[in-house]
DNA sequence: ACAAAAGTGTTCTGGATACACCCATGT
DNA sequence: ACATGGGTGTATCCAGAACACTTTTGT
């Protein structure tokens, strides 16, 4: 067999929605190269663990976060991509609710931090690019699967999901038609929890019915979000 | 930086449409493991040269096939899906149109050939799984972009663009419907030349106008068909 | 009483679907 | 003349888009 050098990493693009808007979680680097720099979590894959395990590993090592949500997104392997050596790397998508996990640096002492969308830092490698195949992706997804939810806290207000869409699809929505829209599918449940916001009238707080939306989705009906 | 034993190959799902169906392109092996077992074209990726590269290497090399269209596939990591060593595998997804090709095996006397994808050997690895979410992609791919048309020869029929919708969406079209469709997109040019298959009234043969769709593409124009 | 966000229904329009007969050729 | 595949138009239906006022709360 004929001799190769090439390394195999993982790295993923970890997407979360607080603070009314989309965030992506990233670390800063300690080492070199792009020391102090921004980063995607991730890291070479062992020999012995698949590369989803690679991830979930990475991701619990460098920032302590246990994703609810995780798919394959592209595998970059341009041979200069990494200064040093040639690493091809195997990139992932993942959906996290923010509010469940307590983000924790790794003992290197790195910092771990969740980046509003709209004002990023600049990153290391070519993670930018990495991170733009991740936003259209979400974008794609978010209008023929139910991923919002995966986004959201387990109870959550319409408004937030209207938000939510507003923001990863850029563009206005349709109050009403989004709402009829929405609860014609009958994934969601209305809960009898209202909350205020300070101003404004309290609103009603939902919930996503998963067992529901599979039940549907086995007899055939489509989720489709324009 | 850690010691990492794994090898990085690409392997290539090669879809074309020939004799009224679709096939794809497999080479039998020489070598073990699986010797003498059909299984896609692809091989190590070299040092110096990046994954694209290397599957339009490997099937050029394999099949002396050069691809109309090449888009990534999926990559697969599984610890244990080469017998011999660890080999993590960049799969591709290609389209050609088979009469513009002349297949050739390898010097070292694989055989290459069309395979009708509703009767197909037994593949290598995990070939089949590969082969599976190809399959997958090209279904959808077919619904939203116009990819049938890298499938097809130069000028072709309409009842092939019909045959070929209906093979892979594995549903009837409504022959009316589908027409008035496809040429409201403003895409097809149908030329001044008439085919007759023995049979039946001559038909028409038609065009795939590239500039066209790219230009209409460019205004906002959504190729759709369910 | 006013500001702020939540909640709600109807009309219109365009694309999707369903559907059946005539046409041009070879045998 | 008959068999075979090619070519064509209309009516119905439903989902998407457009659109504005009332309700509930805090200040």
């Amino acid at each position: 067999m004929i001799h190769q050098n090439i390394k195999v990493a993982v790295d993923a693009v970890v997407f979360g929605y607080k603070e009314k808007s989309l965030h992506i979680l990233l670390i800063k680097r300690n080492v070199e190269p792009f020391k102090n720099s921004w980063a995607l979590p991730g890291g070479l894959v062992l020999d012995t663990e698949s590369l989803e395990e690679a991830v979930i590993r990475e991701l619990k090592e460098e920032t302590n976060v246990t994703v609810d949500y995780l798919e394959q997104l592209y595998t970059f392997g341009k041979p200069t991509r990494d200064p040093r050596n040639r690493v091809v790397s195997v990139t992932y998508f993942a959906l996290v609710k923010p509010e469940h996990h307590i983000i924790i640096a790794d003992t290197d002492a790195d910092e771990v931090d969740w980046f509003d969308i709209n004002d990023l830092p600049d990153l290391a490698f070519d993670h930018s690019k990495i991170l733009d195949v991740a936003r259209t992706r979400l974008r794609n997804k978010l209008t023929y699967e139910p991923v919002g939810f995966d986004l959201l806290a387990d109870k959550f207000l319409f408004s937030d999901l209207e938000n939510l869409y507003k923001t990863i699809l850029e563009k206005d929505i349709d109050r009403r038609n989004f709402r009829k829209k929405i609860l014609s599918f009958n994934i969601l449940e209305e809960l009898d929890e209202k909350v205020s916001e300070g101003r404004g009238r309290p609103a009603n707080l939902f919930r996503f019915n998963k067992e529901q939306y599979f039940k549907h989705k086995k007899e055939g009906f489509l989720f489709d979000i324009k």
